[in-house]
DNA sequence: ACAAAAGTGTTCAAGGTACACCCATGA
DNA sequence: TCATGGGTGTACCTTGAACACTTTTGT
């Protein structure tokens, strides 16, 4: 049914196809992170030279043997010391003239750590947390590839339990509101944010409240573990 | 204010990096059309021994120097002869072993177009439209880039004007609509649909009927050239 | 007592869903 | 005249938005 003709094996085909291995990939990483009622960004300072003094995301090459999810979770690993993270592909970035080195594809990810977990290693000096709101011109593309996970990130924190991710375990509504507000860069209303919450089954009260805080003290929540579906 | 140390030119880190040039990239193509009442996708029979008989999306390796948003236009561009394509990259697909070849990571991009627009050229004799209902197994991780796109075509129907793209220039809300129950996979309300439809503003009455129809004619519609924002 | 934030309900508008009848055309 | 789909409106429900007062704690 199916005739087969001038079928080439793939060994042939990678001959064939050499001179395409040209082309370098990486993947790069915004690390957000949750600090001073800011949402923050885990960024270095570039070193290239054609972008020095400039911020710079979290990259690296993807290794030929290496998944690019695991490339990226790699990266992760290796710049904060943490395991279990929540990670994400959004998509590529794959400009000609995006990378001074040469052709350099990337993939971009994103990420959402509790940053108070993040001991910085005091070894990499030029790595640190700056506000979102804070980044102006970064190296390369990259405030092109944040702004696109940024994005990526408002259009999914009410549909899916996401931003529990930055918070310490336990929390009040009040800090996890005034996450939402960060992130989403608007003031929402107390008692409708509640009601919108509530219903999605995400968070399971721990029966502790707040301590030593200059006014009443809220209910501490915590993730739902065994989500409803 | 940023002390300079250690910066490496762009021309060392590529010395450097150098061994990391181990990976090709691809695009690879879900062009969707409509025919039949049925979602179709353009694929050729998988020329690799390792798939053979098997369907396969179309796609290429990208070019050393071509960016890789031109490179999935210029498969379609060959693949289709159509130019001024409705064209969205998706995700790249970067497992490992995914090509037989070797190392290849994808980046998707699913397109639409008007399949009565396409004459297949005959000399692609293995270049047909399926529709995606009926494609089982497929060379590669084709069918999860397919159910990937289909995926993020389904999420983007209600908010974007994109079906449009797989009609011809004048149809009636009837072809409309049944693509939407094609894409969505579910059977819709037409009186809810066309008021769904009709807040949007993203169609304009040409003033013409259908014709040699054996049932009352429909009013002719086109896509609004100038939408509202 | 005061300051500060916790906690809570109702009203209104908009959008989604379910549903039935008459109309225009071709055979 | 019949078969086929075109074209339309209403009632109900759900969801999101606006909005204010009492309660609890620390100082």
């Amino acid at each position: 049914m199916t005739p087969i003709t001038n079928l080439k094996s793939a060994a042939v085909e990678k001959r064939i196809h050499q001179s395409y291995f040209k082309i370098a990939l990486s993947v790069d990483c915004v690390i957000f992170g949750y600090a001073e009622k800011e949402l923050q960004v885990l960024v270095i300072k570039s070193d290239l030279k054609e972008f020095a003094g400039q911020w710079s995301l979290l990259g690296d090459l993807v290794r030929p043997e290496e998944n690019i999810d695991k490339a990226s979770y790699r990266v992760l690993e290796e710049r904060t010391g943490l395991k279990n993270v929540y990670l994400e592909q959004v998509q590529a970035f794959g400009e000609c003239k995006r990378h001074p080195s040469g052709r350099v594809v990337t993939i971009a990810y994103y990420s959402l750590l509790d940053i108070s977990n993040h001991k910085l290693q005091l070894s990499d000096n030029d790595l640190c947390w700056r506000p979102v709101r804070s980044l102006r011109k970064m190296a390369f593309d990259h405030r092109q590839i944040l702004d696109t996970c940024l994005q990526r990130l408002r259009e999914q924190v009410f549909e899916k339990p996401l931003l529990f991710n930055l918070l310490p375990n336990k929390f009040a509504l009040r800090n996890l509101q005034e996450l939402y507000e960060s992130v989403l860069g608007e003031t929402l209303d107390r008692r409708n944010f509640r009601k919108k919450i509530a219903v999605k089954e995400w968070l399971q009260e721990t029966g502790e409240m707040e301590r030593s805080v200059l006014h009443r003290p809220g209910r501490l929540y915590t993730r739902q573990t065994s989500p409803k579906r």
